[in-house]
DNA sequence: GTATAAAGTTAGATTGATCTAACAAATTTT
DNA sequence: AAAATTTGTTAGATCAATCTAACTTTATAC
């Protein structure tokens, strides 16, 4: 146990951003934590030695068990503190990111219980990403993307996939919030944005880099 | 702005640590911060350069006007967490310290905002000591150790100076919290060591280790 | 008022995390 | 399959924060 901040960033990075093979190249890596890499190269190296990742030569990343357990419970932090942020603090999901960026790193089990408890033991954090459990362990129900959905068909907006603020503002300011239910009106061959219509709202269009970003549940 | 967390915390021990005068010596911040005295002295010279502390070779070392304000703004949000973990978390006052340590690092005016309104915007934090308004500005009601109390006085347990785990805990075991009135029945010439009575009971003897670490408030 | 002790500084080494420059391996293009 | 590109590694530098050893200044004791 004990990783640094760094070394903790690394492994959430990893976590995230690992397909469904779980192998992460360096530069990906190196690209999402705007780090050089040479740097991930050598930290990949020291986190081998910690058995957090098999590191090979040349070979892609791969976090060990311990290292997924390890990464997983980082982010129950981060997604317990948003959720927290957002219902017990009352502040907008578009704020809460960098706040939960820092209390992730906070080490104290018994200040997460309290959390935890507090906020009835959720399942999801505000932007509908699966809290990992005790065990880090996360499991992403089976969601499909609205790029993926067709014409006529009425869904429900299940997660977001990008916490930047701007995005979510973006939907803030079209009163789009999980739990919407949306029926696709539209679809334009040409660019694939997509005409929708919910709640008071007749026809919105979104464009299909927004609409991979929106994750929903079909038949309510 | 923008000071690293060590910095942070040298400001945060000079700000505690500072007597009447506002004075600190090299070897009490040293000591205190648990660092080698050449460690120490390079960093003053760093604080130095950034305006933050007045620094002299072999002159004792004194915060700025700047370098005070922001060490009050890094206890302003110290004591706000241990205020929002008692108050709102429902944690015991021994476990606050620790996590408040770390939280009182993050970057996030907001978040610290939220806290301070969801608790009604408090004066003094669980232990009694006053938290500093948005200047970074603290002010000390005038309270007397219990130490230096007569016999037959009542008095008012205002505050607890040393938030150590065990000290609290040891306070605990006797019912001892803020706003309790205690009687002093008699001292001991030979240690200090004190009879009180308070509550339900008619005789705790407290030493004046203890005694100087109780602050109170002479006739409610 | 000198000797001793305590406090403070300087110099130089170490560690963790980062970088750039140069080189090597793997992959893609033609 | 040779050339070009992308990806990954090695080597060596830098910076912040720490340390130990040795030296200097200030304070204290006799």
């Amino acid at each position: 146990m004990s990783n640094s901040l760094t070394e903790e960033n690394y492994l959430k990075a990893l976590f995230n951003i690992a397909n469904e093979s779980g192998e992460v190249n360096v530069a990906e890596l190196s690209k999402s934590l705007e780090i050089k890499m040479p740097t991930v190269t050598s930290m990949m190296k020291k986190l081998g030695e910690k058995k957090l990742v098999h590191y090979e030569s040349y070979k892609p990343l791969r976090l060990t068990e311990k290292g997924k357990k390890e990464a997983g419970l980082i982010i129950r932090k981060h997604r317990l503190t948003e959720m927290f942020l957002v219902d017990k603090m009352k502040m907008g999901w578009e704020d809460v990111h960098d706040i939960a960026e820092q209390i992730e790193h906070i080490q104290s089990a018994a200040f997460f219980e309290k959390m935890d408890e507090m906020l009835g033991y959720p399942k999801i954090d505000p932007h509908g990403s699966p809290i990992p459990d005790k065990n880090g362990k996360v499991v992403w129900k089976d969601y499909s993307k609205l790029s993926d959905c067709e014409v006529g068909e009425t869904v429900k907006l299940a997660a977001v996939i990008n916490t930047s603020s701007d995005f979510l503002k973006f939907l803030n300011a079209r009163e789009m919030r999980l739990g919407l239910k949306i029926k696709i009106k539209a679809i334009e061959p040409f660019d694939k944005s997509i005409i929708i219509s919910y709640g008071k709202r007749p026809a919105e269009s979104l464009s299909n880099i927004v609409c991979e970003r929106l994750l929903v549940e079909k038949e309510g």
